[in-house]
DNA sequence: TCAAAAGTGTTATCCTTACACCCATGT
DNA sequence: ACATGGGTGTAAGGATAACACTTTTGA
């Protein structure tokens, strides 16, 4: 990153210009004994977040001490994900704006150094639709598929109708075509345009049917989760960056049930195996580990290298048909 | 994109509180009769950007508002880019932050009103090592390539100059390493931190040595550009977003000629035409045209509606050996 | 001996890349 | 006729996906 002095800006004074408060807000994810967790405050039901101070070296820095303030989590590798701007912040004469700016975040849990252990949550409670691991979820073709439909042909338009069923469709699979596990954003947005979802039907005592399962969350703040999912299940794709979640150490097998659990599939396992040693993403300790049953297993490190001998790409994914 | 009420957060007051200064900037692409252009403003050396106002009903909508009151340019497609904070805004005694929200637009050079085309730059100029179309650029290997051998050279550990000359031969490809049109960025900041742009010795008088060909910009908006640049060459890889750029009917060869302006590279061109056909991506309007010698081409449209009946992938880009 | 997990070998398929060639028009 | 761009056919190569099978341990 480079420090530049900011240099005047030609400023047209055209209407009213004014400060804003700025938020930083954090979707910090790592593995945990109950799948992909993310790391929450409150009832489970926010995620770490604070106003970005003068204190603060950078937005980066800023986001570190909140989320080590609110949780005691020390975090690693973090990017950024969306900005974006919410008017008229509630109980202010003075109008005001509020920037808030999200960021996606990877560690291990076991780098909390005090707090609960009970603040991480899988991300599958607030979307239990996006877990294909054992198929899929009876939810969709029991739950959110009629429901989908119904709301479909709600639509005014016989041209609305198609295009609503269309776009369920593709979100959700419908039909025979394939599911696309990358697309966690747009399947929260359409439910939550069918105003299937809580956070929708909040406040305006409108909706007559009861919200289908899946935690809700404060705010906004399931959508940012669902931005920082689909982030992460896209550029672990073309990128390593599954190795920030694992263990130093660890076998092939821990590495896929990694992979999979981000991205909710199976993987082929022989081919996943090839995949990652053609690749030079790993190298072997020399050890084994027999903690479970069966043919102990090789122990594998990242080779760190990489990450400058090339520009490297990510775990692809070998799906499995099971 | 959702609206909802945003409950009041929890807030511990751990520091002193403060606001910011918001500012919004733009990265608009649009082709020219020089290349694929960037539009400017003031004498060609800054992106168009003005302060987020309580009277802009969007981030998005702020953008548009000030772009088009600078240049008198309507916008089309936008994505945001990134977000960054400056600190210590000159001449306040009252620390203040600058919050800085780029983003990147797609439109048609013509779609300008009333204003300019002069505002148009190629973006060649401020980055004239990123354009292969004619093979690999002479300022490679006859600027870039020992001025950052030099700077590796002056590395203290042996260590860091490896580490270097490693970074600088993935950027730029040199020991026969493939070209990547991508690293646009990583590139812009090899040679900011080698100091071989004027942006990087502004005011510090300690270059001995002049700066590299490719015209400086404002405070960092040559490295925000370089970002935009970035992210439109991969983005076009796999989302259908180089026909924002297009006019409503084309031949084939302007599409060519417009992804090979984008990626800075030449494509093949028999493979190309089947990519595109075989993805459904335009339909033929039946008309042809003989604009230029040879054989009349057929034109083509854009076919919007693949939108939105799948998830649908760019213009991969069949390279050529030429 | 069986279950469970670790591994290896090989084939089928598809996608990308490359090469070779023909077509239609203006000068 | 030839230059220029439009357009088609097809084969080679590589990457992925699928299937079949062997190995090593603990219960």
């Amino acid at each position: 990153m480079q420090k530049q002095a900011i240099a005047t800006r030609k400023e047209e004074p055209s209407g009213k210009a004014h400060d804003a408060n700025v938020d930083l807000i954090a979707v910090v994810v790592a593995m945990t004994e109950h799948g992909p967790g993310a790391l929450t405050v409150g009832r489970a039901d926010a995620l770490p977040s604070g106003p970005f101070e003068l204190s603060h070296r950078s937005l980066q820095f800023g986001l570190r001490a909140w989320v080590e303030h609110q949780t005691g989590h020390q975090l690693g590798y973090i990017e950024q994900l969306y900005t974006f701007a919410d008017r008229d912040r509630i109980g202010e004469q003075r109008q005001q704006r509020v920037i808030s700016i999200s960021y996606l975040a990877l560690t291990r849990a076991e780098h909390a150094v005090g707090s609960s252990k009970r603040a991480w949550r899988s991300w599958y409670d607030y979307f239990p639709w996006e877990d294909h691991r054992s198929g899929v979820p009876s939810i969709i073709p029991g739950i959110l598929q009629p429901r989908l439909l119904a709301w479909a042909d709600d639509a005014g338009h016989d041209v609305e109708r198609r295009e609503r069923r269309q776009r369920a469709g593709i979100a959700f699979g419908f039909d025979g075509r394939d599911w696309n596990e990358e697309l966690v954003l747009q399947r929260y947005e359409l439910l939550y345009e069918a105003a299937l979802v809580e956070e929708a039907v909040r406040g305006s005592e409108l909706s007559a049917s009861p919200p289908i399962p899946g935690t809700p969350m404060i705010a906004d703040h399931r959508r940012i989760l669902a931005t920082g999912i689909a982030r992460l299940r896209s550029k672990i794709k073309y990128r390593p960056v599954v190795f920030e979640l694992m263990p130093p150490v660890f076998t092939l097998l821990q590495l896929q049930r990694t992979v999979e659990a981000l991205s909710g599939r199976l993987l082929h396992k022989p081919n996943f195996r090839r995949l990652i040693e053609q690749q030079d993403l790993v190298e072997e300790t020399g050890e084994t580990t027999s903690d479970t049953v069966g043919r102990p297993a090789k122990l594998f490190r990242f080779r760190h290298a990489v990450l400058d001998e090339r520009v490297v790409a990510g775990t692809k994914l070998p799906l499995s048909r099971a």
